[in-house]
DNA sequence: TTTTTATCTGCAAATGGGTTGCAATTTTTT
DNA sequence: AAAAAATTGCAACCCATTTGCAGATAAAAA
């Protein structure tokens, strides 16, 4: 993968074999959190490094945080047209299943804060459907 | 205030002066997290003994968490028409304000899960604006 | 390719919201 | 007033996340 090699690079981002290695588990997962990152690297990295790596790539707009079922800090990559230069504009809906607990972006769901609220300067809007995926259903 | 007593006494919580001070507290506040409550009370009550008073209030359907800007836990009285029995239901959209950082409920906005989402199986949707309220913009 | 500099890592310890066990106190019931 | 049930405070705990620090690794400079 020299994609990923490449993205780190251009974000001044160390291409450490850890680093490389989560940024590409982020390419094939919907979202991940720290114990499923944890659990997926079967302990073999200190959390600690993992909580930095996150935050490192937050700030780079690699990664942002989605709402998680219970609260806990859950990662998406970046859609490229929405998050740039460290701020993250994720105007879409999101879905959490109630059932695996994993956070879909719901890109064809634009949220707009379109609404004038009466006694409220609205500078922000989330939107977030709960219930079962398809996959959970099915299983 | 006879009236805070008897909604205690109707729901069997012990009419304690800490438990008829925090209800009472709840009807001049638009919500309130557990420091602000400790804060409120001088810290002359123990924080565990908020969380349990919380807990059972919410059990009874006197109040029910609402959305907090720092996932800390916030409680608001519970509308009379949406919660009962001990399930909570508050189908309308919530502000919560950067400033004071407070939660409002937004009873005129009615939430209502009847979009189909492809893919999902939708039971609950949440709704949270976020910005600044007119008391902040004021100050 | 060695030196310098910046970044990354692991460990231990801390922080902070929230919970639990237990004994003592208060309220309610009888 | 006595017994039963609910509430309280204290200390200790749990668990996600953070911080300090020293050693290791990667990138940049020479």
């Amino acid at each position: 993968m020299n994609k990923i090699k490449s993205i780190l690079s251009e974000n001044n981002i160390n291409k450490t074999k850890f680093r490389v290695d989560l940024l590409k588990l982020f390419y094939s997962k919907k979202s991940l959190s720290v114990f499923e990152i944890l659990d997926h690297f079967n302990s073999t990295v200190n959390k600690v490094t993992i909580y930095r790596s996150l935050k490192s790539f937050e700030k780079k707009c690699l990664i942002h945080k989605v709402p998680d079922s219970k609260n806990f800090t859950r990662y998406s990559l970046c859609n490229e047209n929405e998050c740039k230069n460290g701020s993250h504009d994720h105007s879409h809906g999101h879905f959490i299943c109630y059932a695996c607990e994993q956070t879909f972006c719901l890109e064809s769901i634009k949220v707009e804060n379109t609404n004038q609220l009466d006694g409220f300067k609205v500078e922000n809007l989330k939107l977030v459907y709960e219930g079962y995926c398809n996959s959970c259903i099915n299983n």
